[in-house]
RNA sequence: GUUUUGGUAGCUCAGUUGGAUAGAGCAACUGCCUUCUAAGCAGUAGGUCAUUGGUUCGAAUCCAAUCCAGAACACCA
């Protein structure tokens, strides 16, 4: 349902009628009527002056005449300069009300298939998830979610960066200073253990820099003090000593690998656990000890068909100047991957598994340089899933005190976060006393709700574009533009619907068969359940947002964007607000008008739940 | 230096393919709980849309330049 390309439809054929002249309906602007305006759409007329020659005002006139006359659900119009008010009529809205009570999830598109994979998440196997893992895990699931509803069949993937010279120093470090201890002994989740250690051995190292230097010092004092710091950071014991196990782990030397498998499988469980928390998933991960070696055979093939080239040294690069970026390595001298070299294998083998149209990569945006090359690079090999790579970059998370610095510990711990919201919703809920009946499993389960929803929509009502400031303060608020204020009028409304139900009030039209979706059927229900009775301009307004709700799921996707979905939701919960706030439902005495009231609540709260079930977040009943 | 992203109210953010007098929330102030959940509602105040120029009926939005801030530009990942 787009009312606006519907009206411009009309305009489309009120102009060809009144000036004999063809014009497409998507060219033409079809708007909300502005609040301070009579009307509910507005048709605007300044750019048809030249092909019509005539005054805006003219146009306006003779169109809107045209269209009352011509259309029952133009019920008036009028203009002002060049814009063209039209206010649609009562039945109109009534049967709107219909077709989306009787449209099986409304807003979302008919399933079509095409395939698409989101890899987030992503994560270090050396420390435990933060914030800003947040932002990527929350964004990923949501784009799922939103592309879900858009008809795609979505497989989310999470590629784990399970090894490497960062894992090794935290099995380095455990190595010398752990002394056996294990999640248990320590009463640590895994992944928090292993975190440790990545800081016990820079801490160590830091130090043996430090000495490193001096000594350097003493033997070239004439040198550059920064070249000096550079040679010393590369030439500790600990990191030659590291580097000595990331050779022996490639070489599959058993106790390093036993080592690895066992730090790994704390993190993971550890991780599992935060996911679980997170309420994200994946259909498959992927685990880069598996894929680094992956993409040799695409340099080959790179340099078969000229794409790459190698130089003296014997290592290969790609000329990407004509494309505006540089020349880039894609095997080093000695026959080693980098970075891009087993993206490059891991973007095929990933089709091998699942031949997607789109592959979405959500990554921050410091990568912005590296996947346009890796796209860039696949395009050139004309590979078929090339044109629907995309790289959804997305900004840093920032504190009021700046960036989140590892080194001076002003990183948020993901685990820590959720554990306090969950504590701040308790304290909340429990001064506010209403759910004195719960059961304790219902409190915590409320608690979980709320503390989630509030970050998850923290994070997502910003577009994921944008760097974003995570103000503690902020982000506990329950109140105003938040998660927690949609959870509530959702509560809300289901306590009405609640309580409809006792009172059995039959409000919602049922259909079956071969009356579903078909305008008479909506009609004649229409009538017999409402009647024909008079809209207050709130429940306008709503039926107006709720109608919006597919073309801004589309719009979600199209961009992905999960912030649009969010400012959808909370903008249709602040207009709820205001009409629970001004109309009451129970004592309404005349009961068609009930059931309508009814009727629109329970699409209220439909569409909020659907819309915050498409960032993550899950909307209680009581609250 | 090159590339790139951003700059909207005191703070955090919206602002569709250019449309009417630029919107929310927080913070401040004023009202509203014998009435369907006050985690709420209504209201007041708060703006040189970074700056300058251009495009046109019309610019926060498009173009150019400048200023400011972030990021990327390794035989690291």
């Amino acid at each position: 349902m787009n009312i606006e390309l519907n009206i411009a439809n009309l305009v489309a054929k009120g102009i060809e009628t009144l000036y004999n002249q063809a014009i497409t309906a998507e060219t033409l602007t079809i708007q909300p009527t502005k609040k301070e305006f009579e009307g509910d759409f507005t048709f605007v007329t300044f750019a048809l002056t030249k092909s019509l020659r005539k005054k805006p005002e003219e146009i306006g006139e003779e169109i809107g005449k045209f269209l009352k006359e011509n259309n029952p659900f133009i019920a008036n119009y009028n203009v002002i300069k060049g814009f063209l008010n039209l206010k649609l009529s009562e039945s109109f809205w009534l049967q709107t009300l219909a077709t989306i009570a009787t449209t099986p999830n409304f807003g979302k598109a008919a399933f079509h298939g095409t395939k698409v994979m989101v890899e987030y998440s992503s994560p270090n196997t050396n420390k435990p998830l933060h914030l800003g893992h947040l932002r990527n895990n929350f964004l990923g699931y949501s784009v799922a979610e939103i592309l879900k509803a858009n008809g795609y069949e979505v497989m989310k993937t999470n590629l784990v960066n399970d090894r490497g010279i960062h894992i090794c120093k935290s099995m380095l470090a455990y190595q010398k200073f752990g002394r056996g201890e294990t999640p248990e002994t320590a009463g640590m989740k895994g992944d928090h253990l292993v975190g440790k250690y990545y800081v016990v051995f820079d801490k160590a190292n830091k130090q043996q820099i430090e000495e490193i230097l001096t000594q350097y010092q003493q033997d070239t004092p004439n040198e550059d003090i920064e070249k000096l710091k550079e040679k010393a950071g590369k030439n500790t014991p600990l990191i030659l000593e590291a580097q000595e196990m990331l050779k022996k782990w490639e070489e599959g030397d058993k106790e390093t690998v036993d080592l690895w498998k066992k730090m790994n499988g704390w993190v993971y469980a550890g991780f599992d656990e935060t996911y679980k928390m997170m309420g994200v998933n994946f259909d498959k991960i992927y685990y880069e000890s598996n894929t680094y070696l992956l993409g040799k055979n695409v340099v080959e093939e790179g340099l078969a068909k000229g794409i790459f080239f190698k130089k003296e040294n014997g290592s290969v690069w790609i000329d990407l100047k004509e494309e505006g970026l540089d020349e880039k390595l894609v095997l080093r001298a000695d026959g080693t991957s980098v970075y891009i070299t087993q993206d490059l294998g891991t973007a095929d083998y990933k089709y091998a598994d699942f031949p997607m149209e789109k592959s979405i990569y959500v990554v921050g945006n410091e990568q912005d340089y590296h996947f346009k090359v890796l796209f860039t690079i696949l395009k050139k090999f004309d590979r078929n899933y090339a044109s629907g790579m995309y790289h959804l970059s997305y900004g840093m998370v920032e504190l009021p005190s700046g960036k989140m610095k590892s080194r001076e510990g002003t990183v948020v711990d993901a685990d820590d976060l959720m554990d306090e919201m969950i504590q701040i919703a308790e304290e909340r809920t429990k001064e506010l006393g209403k759910i004195e009946d719960f059961s304790s499993e219902e409190a915590k389960n409320l608690y979980r709700m709320l503390a989630l929803g509030a970050l998850k929509y923290y994070l997502l009502r910003v577009d994921p574009k944008k760097t974003m400031l995570f103000n503690p303060e902020d982000s506990i608020d329950f109140q105003g533009d938040t998660g927690v204020y949609i959870q509530y009028i959702h509560a809300r409304i289901c306590s009405l619907l609640r309580r409809a139900e006792v009172l059995n009030i039959e409000y919602h039209p049922k259909l079956s068969g071969s009356d579903l979706r078909s305008d008479q059927a909506n009609t004649r229900l229409t009538e017999g359940l409402y009647g024909s009775v008079q809209l207050q301009q709130v429940e306008i307004e709503l039926l107006k947002h709720i109608t919006s709700f597919p073309q801004r799921i589309q719009e979600a996707a199209n961009e992905y964007a999960p912030s649009v979905v969010a400012d959808f939701a909370y903008n249709l919960a602040k207009l709820y607000s205001r009409f629970y706030n001004e109309i009451s439902v129970f004592n309404e005495p005349n009961e068609a008008i009930k059931r309508m009231r009814l009727a629109l609540s329970a699409e209220t709260a439909k569409a909020l739940k659907s819309a915050m079930n498409m960032i993550g977040v899950e909307m209680p009943e009581m609250m």
